[in-house]
DNA sequence: AGCTCATCTGAACAGGTCTTCATACGACGG
DNA sequence: CCGTCGTATGAAGACCTGTTCAGATGAGCT
């Protein structure tokens, strides 16, 4: 769970190879809860309908059915998306009347999103293709990172 | 591009309050496939066991049992997920006889890595709990809870 | 008060994702 | 050449996620 001493297990089921590499990368990772928390933010801009919402908010405040038709999502959905969104305390809700206006409350994550569309910007299509062999890009760009 | 002449569609059953800002948005929002694209990447970092060997990664190369080893997960899970890091060119595996050594392919993801793990440092846990959890901790730890 | 509007909520379904088991491939060692 | 090792792959299963439909809540208007 926690501390486990880094036991060069050769006798369990897992074989390794550079056990100090293993031992060293076992010390940097955070904590468990860390990364299952960043995970989940991670998780949440992964959905293109929350992703758009959330890039629609980067120009300030919205009501919900604004958010739903600048996005193209039934409101219901963009509800439900919002709900979980505050609930990760990515966005907050500011209620005037029957209206209900969110805003971006996360500066970590609009600096995710800013540093996103900077990429999109400069950066042709992704070959968002699974199993193709990268036969013709097999050779790597070269350079030992260690 | 794909120009939507923004038609203020009172006649559709989608209700608009600030049609200006739902153009606006509209046009600054990156086209479905881009928009599509990097949801997808996201939602590769928003799985806490893919995430983790991206961690791990970021300290250099390493074969699949190392980083099943150095991350608690099977060695064939950590295939599958390689494989699919793969397919979006976010790793890249080098062959060394039996051995397949994978190392961060893309410096827009190492970027997010960073900038994450910049955040875990100097932030609190997070409530990543969702609307029903109030448990013992029902007074929030201090902020603004609601 | 009664009605409409904007949003929220709950349940159910469809679809996808992740893990595991079993097996196949290619590479090394004897 | 054959056995073993490291990895890759396929299929099956459990699990989770996102959308939709229906109804509920609360605020404003006549």
């Amino acid at each position: 769970m926690s501390a486990v001493p880094v036991e060069s297990d050769s006798s369990c089921g897992v074989r390794i190879v550079d056990a100090e590499r293993v031992a060293a990368v076992r010390g940097a990772l955070p904590e468990e809860g860390r990364v299952a928390d960043a995970a989940a933010v991670f998780a949440l801009l992964g959905d293109p309908g929350r992703l758009k919402l959330l890039v629609a908010l980067l120009e300030g405040e919205m009501c919900v059915c604004d958010l739903a038709a600048a996005c193209g999502q039934g409101e219901s959905a963009v509800s439900h998306q919002l709900r979980l969104l505050r609930a990760h305390r990515v966005v907050i809700s500011r209620r005037s009347g029957r209206m209900a206006y969110y805003r971006l409350a996360d500066a970590h994550v609009r600096l995710l999103l800013d540093v996103t569309l900077a990429h999109l910007e400069h950066a042709e299509p992704e070959p968002t293709t699974l199993p193709a062999a990268p036969s013709t890009t097999a050779a790597a760009p070269g350079g030992t990172p260690r």
